[in-house]
DNA sequence: TAGGATGTAGAAAACGGTTTCCGAAAACGT
DNA sequence: ACGTTTTCGGAAACCGTTTTCTACATCCTA
């Protein structure tokens, strides 16, 4: 392995001068700047990311945190998408990542789950799919002993970011989109809402229901807890004399549209994330789709803004409309 | 944090003897260890990984590398599981887990990712995925700087084990089942099977070749290249006349299953992989369950068993013949 | 009872970087 | 020409472990 001593001498320099040029420290002269810069070429050099970590205070690891078992299909892709993004940020940026699984602090203490951290040398916290449930987190996160990234949850301080889509206005267009698509404002729409303790589904309820002043429609809300299944039954229940059926997930889209398709009713159906299998599940759904690999990227910068000792913010980011077709997920 | 030289000083003995009780070095008097094991306790002790990686040249790190790009909706399941279980496994054994992206390496010399791979201290790497021509990747494997384990692919050597399903066996056993519980081994077989610079491939084909002498039915193999939307357009032109239709991969059994929807005809269709999606197909296929988790895990252990000496083995994992309904995906 | 095994514990040198601090040289002002 | 500031580069301590090597008991054996 060639380390930074092989490139010290190579160049003709001490050790501590390579750190600084790697490091893109001031006090380096243009001249030395590029004599250690070939050394390293001429080498193959590349840094040691674990001493790295482990002698510097300020740099330090980011750990991706999701819960991949919670939704099943949709949820392994929309967390891989996480992770990927937040890889390949991390990997452009010389960090290491480190993903972890909600199922592994269960039944934790905060203090205990902080040292675990710690033991990685992780300074840093990217959550997604955090609800109001998970106490410990939650609280990891409000102690402020890590710079912490949350997706969808609306936490800010002075090292807590939050990151994610503005829900309510999503909501408020795919619906509008819907109706406006449709019949019009004479609809009478029936939506079905995800689980009541996430941030997402009050967001997204809250769309639907200005919405619904604002144009006037007819708007029945339900909780279908993210639950396919759930939708399903709801829908079943009370799909029949609505117009459209708005859902606050795309998995539970596809419970509707499965109970209208047996009901032998055909309602437009929108639903909430842009997931692949929405290609499989039949015709004339909508959606509004986030780009979670984005996301994670984003979120992963955004981390390293927050270890640069800059303070915490909160990033809308875009999404759009769309009509995900089975000739588009085919490949 | 609390390192192991405020456990040593708590329990009155040198940071070495602490590091040899962690380590369950045999040179410790049970009193001792009793002694530090209870300091730890008091203390919360949990020793930081990244020093430990450093400074060992034994242990290191283990990465999975796996390509999510490749096969969509089926693929971020699966190496999702992978994933999972291999971070598990790895939380379990002290050890840190770095997921990495085959795109990372994308048109990289076997040094550079060599290098790459020593600068994160990993010592060992679970490759989830490859397929005959990924050149880089298989030379890296075959150098055997590292400890390696790769999902089904054939390679094994002191420094290398292979884990997976026997595929061979597998696609007969479903075959056979599906053949058997319709009109029996006058049937006309299509299969459809996948890209052929995969080993899997071979190894289905084999298998369906195989069982097709055994049984005397008539079997015809067509490349439908891992992908849903070759598999359907050949099951237009030729399933017709079929009696079965047998793909490589479940993907590309949905595929078939949408051409035979819409041409009306109902032949049976079996699969490969066992993956959610499977349950919103339609009704009529069943599928070779591979348990990616559980593969994700025993890879990991595999590693450790590598790292700590032992040469390389080909280790064969169980599967199941299911048919995934939509009830049992429906959460 | 001398000599070697054996068992147990500690001191210190790694591992490969980062960072602090200090001194020499160069640039500047008067 | 001389003091003062700036700029640049190096020496060394440090991050928290592991591991080697040494030291001292204790025990056994001849």
């Amino acid at each position: 392995m060639v380390t930074i001593r092989d490139v010290a001498k190579r160049a003709g320099v001490a050790v501590s001068t390579v750190s600084k040029v790697i490091n893109n420290y001031p006090s380096v002269s243009e001249d030395t700047i590029a004599r250690v810069n070939e050394a390293i070429e001429e080498l193959h050099f590349i840094p040691n990311s674990v001493a790295a970590s482990l002698s510097s205070k300020q740099s330090g690891r980011v750990a991706v945190l999701t819960d991949p078992d919670g939704q099943t299909l949709a949820s392994s892709e929309i967390m891989m998408q996480y992770i990927m993004g937040a890889v390949k940020a991390g990997n452009e940026a010389r960090l290491d990542i480190v993903p972890l699984f909600f199922s592994m602090f269960a039944g934790m203490e905060v203090e205990e789950i902080e040292h675990r951290l710690e033991a990685q040398n992780i300074r840093s916290i990217i959550v997604c799919g955090l609800d109001r449930d998970m106490k410990a987190l939650t609280e990891l996160i409000e102690r402020e002993k890590f710079k912490s990234v949350v997706v969808d949850m609306p936490m800010e301080s002075e090292n807590t970011s939050n990151i994610g889509v503005d829900h309510a206005q999503a909501q408020k267009d795919i619906l509008r989109k819907t109706i406006t698509e449709n019949s019009g404002p004479s609809d009478s729409v029936l939506y079905i809402s995800g689980r009541t303790n996430s941030y997402v589904t009050e967001e997204r309820i809250r769309g639907a229901m200005e919405l619904s002043e604002e144009m006037g429609f007819e708007l029945t809300v339900m909780n279908g807890a993210f639950s396919e299944k759930t939708a399903r039954e709801i829908t079943f229940k009370y799909g029949r004399d609505k117009d459209i059926i708005a859902c606050g997930s795309d998995l539970m889209a596809i419970g509707a549209m499965k109970a209208l398709t047996d009901m032998n009713v055909f309602h437009p159906v929108c639903g909430f994330d842009g997931i692949t299998l929405m290609g499989y599940a039949g015709k004339n759904m909508t959606t509004v789709r986030q780009d979670f690999y984005c996301i994670g990227e984003e979120a992963l910068r955004e981390c390293i803004r927050l270890m640069g000792g800059e303070t915490g913010r909160s990033i809308k980011v875009p999404y759009d409309l769309v009509q995900v077709r089975y000739e588009d997920v085919l490949n």
